[in-house]
DNA sequence: CCAAGTTTTGTCAACAGTGACATAGCATGC
DNA sequence: GCATGCTATGTCACTGTTGACAAAACTTGG
């Protein structure tokens, strides 16, 4: 299967460093991490470790495809009839939050990070989430509603997003807080928004 | 007249390492020149180089303010009659492109400089632009409007640096260029809105 | 003028990132 | 199998930037 001959031995390296770089940074930090450290851990020069990510916050956010691919399909797994928001709030809270996703939001935690970086990054989660929704709602609905469709993802992904932002204000921002600060949003805009059936049509 | 003691010395270097640059930069661009050369030509380390200035780039803009502070006077001393355009016309045009400023030029021709560094500056220098122009407009005119000269001064300012968007795009961009851009935008704004007198009533 | 304290600078070491060039790994045509 | 050629990697050297600590310059109270 795979195309390019030689490209095998690069994605070795690739998952390689992936790999060094998450235990590296879940057990050290990111900052704490030098990319020294990563490129011997994956048996490998740094050099090489450039030549694969532009740069060493790139990999923290290298496994981010996988988590969007996971709750694309948690979306399309919800029962057909289902309320939007019941599917968001689902798939959300049901999210297996493995070493990648905690030791990423360790670093928000610490602010370890810059925020111009991390800024950039969740706006493109934002955006995907918004994909995703969209995605999700458009299976079975008509076309002619394709603008509410995109509304309410990106409603929905704003909420979702704004409960973060309200959680990294927070003196204390633990795990639990998130998913409080995520339910309080998602119910308030079911119950300010729901009441029309903005949410219920679908 | 220097209110703080030992900050004479600091003062000091930080003229030599400014002098130094623009030397530098001017004869051997702005990426080919090091820090190490910029430091060493002011007679002092590299450390003590970046204590004064956050990077190497901020040294390239680090005359700006005396440029701006001339192009405010500039505008001051036009007549009191005259056309706003006219007037900004005037001072752009006998601007003193000292090594400084045809520097910055070269560095951006030559495309050298991170794109957003350009872009973060041009917008700070258009806001300033905008502000000289308001407060040009100020003078000796009625409070009730404040709004038009609001206006006017943003798009003048606007006008100004989308002719210099539209230079940095062409293939040829030689100062002459330049003023020609910069001439014929100004001349558009003045027949296409100066008809109902907008800019003709201050 | 001297002692004490503050500010500035120097020294050292480290890390992020990049370009140039050499070399090893692999594949294909013969 | 072997020469040929492409790709990934290694090596080297360099620049930008920062933190920690030491040394020097300078100011001020006595």
């Amino acid at each position: 299967m795979a195309r390019n001959p030689q490209t095998v031995r690069s994605e070795r390296t690739r998952v390689a460093l992936r790999r060094a770089a998450t235990e590296l940074f879940a057990s050290q930090g990111v900052e704490a991490t030098s990319a020294e450290q990563i490129a011997e851990a994956a048996g490998v020069t740094v050099r090489t470790f450039y030549r694969h990510f532009p740069s060493k916050h790139d990999l923290l956010f290298a496994d981010y495809d996988t988590g969007l691919q996971w709750f694309r399909k948690a979306l399309a797994g919800r029962p057909a009839g289902e309320p939007v928001l019941e599917s968001v709030r689902a798939a959300i809270f049901a999210f297996p939050y493995d070493v990648q996703a905690l030791t990423q939001m360790a670093a928000f935690r610490a602010e370890e990070l810059d925020p111009e970086r991390i800024v950039g990054h969740l706006h493109q989660v934002e955006a995907d989430l918004a994909d995703a929704v969209t995605e999700h709602l458009e299976r079975g609905a008509d076309p002619d509603r394709r603008l509410d469709v995109l509304v309410t993802s990106r409603v929905i992904a704003a909420a979702v997003f704004g409960a973060m932002e309200v959680w990294m204000q927070r003196e204390s921002r633990s795990m639990a807080d998130l998913a409080d600060v995520t339910q309080a949003t998602l119910a308030a805009l079911e119950s300010g928004l729901g009441a029309d059936g903005m949410f219920r049509h679908y």
